[in-house]
DNA sequence: GTGCTGTCTAGACGTTCATCTAATCAGCAA
DNA sequence: TTGCTGATTAGATGAACGTCTAGACAGCAC
């Protein structure tokens, strides 16, 4: 797989009810919900999230009404994201999730709980 | 770990590292992630979801580079997709969030361990 | 009423995006 | 090598999106 150009990684944890974002931080945040804001590759992330382990690409294109290549978009835009990575092993491409991310996005729009004021 | 202290409150609540959406579920969630999906937006969002508070639309405009209209715009979205709400009182509108919509986001993104595999 | 301010709506314009087909690349097996 | 399969890349096309200006609307003060 060729080098991908991943977005800027840490940074920001703390929750947006907490503290305003600032352009930069609100521009990496937006990246990566873009990523998921698309109704393919969020099942695609689903399906790589929760297999608990790597998923061929093989078992995963059946599943949607898509052509191959539409389904290879959507992955790299996931891969770009930093959301999910892959391998190549013979002949079949696996692709597996990278959690940090979504803890990340996780925090970012944790609300605390509404208990007492 | 400590268990997340997330409120699980409606409809979608297991986290996709648990189970795969099905596609109206997809499509749900990715309506509400294209409205965050946008760095103005998402940082309107950080703004309205920490004031603590409703905030003034005079008092957000002056923070962005974009017209007013474009303020008023991406406000819409936000309002669209469930994540505020707003009043006009006299001569100014004031917004604030709802935060159901960020912590059912949040939950569907929480990864449940802290991934020691 | 007139005038002013704050906000939203309408329409246009250029860019970005999702999708397809066709072509290419990677690996395996005769 | 040739042939086949799985996956990605390249290019084209139509739809969706972000932004703007101009205009409309709501409310307040005079």
């Amino acid at each position: 797989m060729p080098k991908q150009e991943l977005v800027v990684l840490n940074t920001c944890c703390t929750p947006i009810s907490e503290a305003a974002l600032d352009p930069a931080q609100a521009a990496d945040g937006a990246a990566v919900f873009k990523a998921l804001a698309d109704p393919i590759r969020l099942r695609l992330m689903s399906i790589i999230a929760s297999a608990g382990d790597e998923v061929c690409v093989c078992d995963i294109t059946p599943n949607f009404d898509v052509s191959g290549p539409t389904i290879s978009h959507h992955l790299k835009v996931l891969r770009e994201a930093g959301l999910v990575d892959c391998e190549r092993r013979g002949t079949w491409v696996y692709y597996w999730p990278l959690p940090e991310r979504l803890t990340w996005l996780s925090t970012l729009l944790s609300v605390p709980a509404p208990t007492a004021v």
